[in-house]
DNA sequence: AAACTCTTGACTAAATTGCTCAGGAAATAA
DNA sequence: TTATTTCCTGAGCAATTTAGTCAAGAGTTT
């Protein structure tokens, strides 16, 4: 499990998605502009995305994408491996060429880890965002800023 | 909070490092064999891992390194923002470039799913992963192939 | 002095990120 | 049929990151 920009994009487009889609497919170029991610580059990650069967296209005006499966069933985890492609993580791959207890202890290190990031982020469903992020916008009209804390105690600590 | 092979290779270590020092200093040059790392990768992961204070350095023969704190006070968002410095993960990062609305919602999309990260990265500490592997090593002297069980299942179903 | 270990910095090949650009292919509407 | 809209594909690219190598040094111990 590795978590980039790249997984980031994807849940973010995901998210704007599941907020519209009731109206009707969304166009890529709806997310774009709204989401500031360049058209091209949500292309490749919806490519991915309807290959790995999470979304539906339809071509044509009035087309666009749809969620494939309801918001419900689709997790965050979902999301970043279709995005994120394979990474084996381990230096042997699962592949025998690992010969003594040492390399199987490295691969079982990260595989313990893996596990606790896979199961974490499979338990957040896209639904849990898009209620969060529809709270969210009910509650304040005013600027959001003030909710993004982020980890900035930690950035400034480090510099 | 980004999560790369780096910050792998470092919370693979200072397990290492958590599961020996209590023989005195454990040295890179051990760690690098044990875990097949680059000597010289581990070096510079170290040198963000000291001036993070997560470690503490020890030259001359018999030296090496040991935990700055207990390992039960030094979580996995600890070691991963020690080697993976800044990002800002937001496009307008916190400045006032954040005109309208709608950047602020992507910026806000963003800090959500970043605060369930980190808050579960910060949950487990280092002794829960130290403690994790003592008894898989414990249980049994068998390949520990039968454990990795990974996430198989998406990536054979994505080819 | 010799051996050991950390420390720093310069450099590098390969991969990944986040695009641009150029062309298609399918669906709809005129 | 033609124009328009949208998805779809692939090539290419600059910047950054990854995971190293190599070389020289600085502090400790024997």
């Amino acid at each position: 499990m590795r978590l980039t920009t790249k997984g980031r994009f994807a849940v973010t487009a995901m998210i704007d998605l599941g907020l519209r889609q009731d109206k009707g497919p969304v166009t890529l170029s709806a997310i774009s502009q709204r989401q500031r991610i360049s058209l091209s580059y949500l292309e490749q990650l919806f490519g991915r995305l309807r290959r790995h069967e999470l979304v539906e296209s339809m071509r044509g005006p009035g087309g666009g994408y749809r969620l494939a499966r309801s918001a419900k069933e689709l997790t965050v985890a979902d999301i970043i491996y279709a995005v994120d492609e394979p990474l084996d993580a381990t230096q042997c791959g699962g592949k025998q060429n690992c010969q003594d207890d040492q390399v199987c202890m490295t691969h079982e290190l990260w595989a313990s880890l893996n596990r606790h990031m896979v199961d974490f982020l499979d338990s957040i469903t896209l639904q849990d965002l898009v209620d969060e992020q529809r709270e969210k916008q009910s509650l304040s009209h005013q600027p959001v800023t003030r909710n993004v804390v982020f980890h900035d105690d930690r950035e400034s600590a480090a510099h």
